[in-house]
DNA sequence: ATAATAATAGTAACGATTATCATTATCGAA
DNA sequence: TTCGATAATGATAATCGTTACTATTATTAT
């Protein structure tokens, strides 16, 4: 099988990477699995984010700062906010015909594409 | 005016990244232009690209690793090939209908989208 | 020219991530 | 089960990319 769960400490990663809706960063993860887990290391996240990333069991988003990690394996876009950075799941249709488009511009396989959109959130509205 | 051009340095910093096709990061314009300006900062280098990306004169993409910028601030699409990191530039239209279908999906304003493609690239192709 | 301001080079400090390593946990066979 | 081999851990040091600091030099507006 692809996905190996040898460790407790990576279990206890992946589900709560996976029971929550935002795209927390090693250490927010590191931060709350602690209450649990009192001498997890910052290094074994950051070894676990690493392997499971490689293996697709979950996605590392880079967008400036410290890497995000998102426990949605389904293909999906984001919003990123441009004012206090936080990353947006957002519910639209997934448009496999860009990968069509895109080939027609490029001499090597599309495998996939990510797309962002950008803005300022609502909270960062509210708060002016 | 929005674009200052107060020193020597922002202007061959500014210049010499809109004379290259690809995207480098900040050490290799540095080490590029270091070859005419034998005694240009990295420091110097990083705070000029800053200013540049905040004043909307250049990009910045930030996709894992060093962060690369891009001259071209027309909006266009990448390729980014997911063996040896390069980013290419997408010469295809730009879906702007994107932005209306996304805002359907979100309380707050979309501004605009990136759109990266992923797969190997020819050169990493070849090579095996 | 000259004073005020802005930017530099060089270097130290920083935050995020990876590497190292001695110790502990896990797994598969006897 | 126990045992030996392998894998993973926690703790910490090292590294990488980037930003901050500072004394000096360049630019700008009088």
């Amino acid at each position: 099988m692809a996905t190996t769960k040898r460790s407790r400490q990576r279990e206890a990663i992946l589900s709560e990477l996976c029971g929550r809706c935002d795209h927390p960063t090693a250490e927010e993860l590191y931060l709350s699995l602690k209450e649990r887990m009192p001498n997890l290391s910052l290094g074994t996240v950051y070894r676990n984010l690493s392997l499971l990333s490689e293996e697709g069991a979950i996605l590392k988003l880079s967008c400036g700062g410290a890497d995000h990690f998102d426990g949605n394996t389904a293909q999906h876009y984001h919003f990123l906010c441009r004012c206090c950075g936080r990353l947006y799941d957002l519910h639209m249709p997934i448009l496999a015909e860009l990968d069509r488009q895109a080939q027609e511009y490029l001499p090597c396989p599309v495998e996939y594409h990510r797309l962002t959109f950008y803005g300022v959130c609502q909270s960062c509205m509210e708060k002016h």
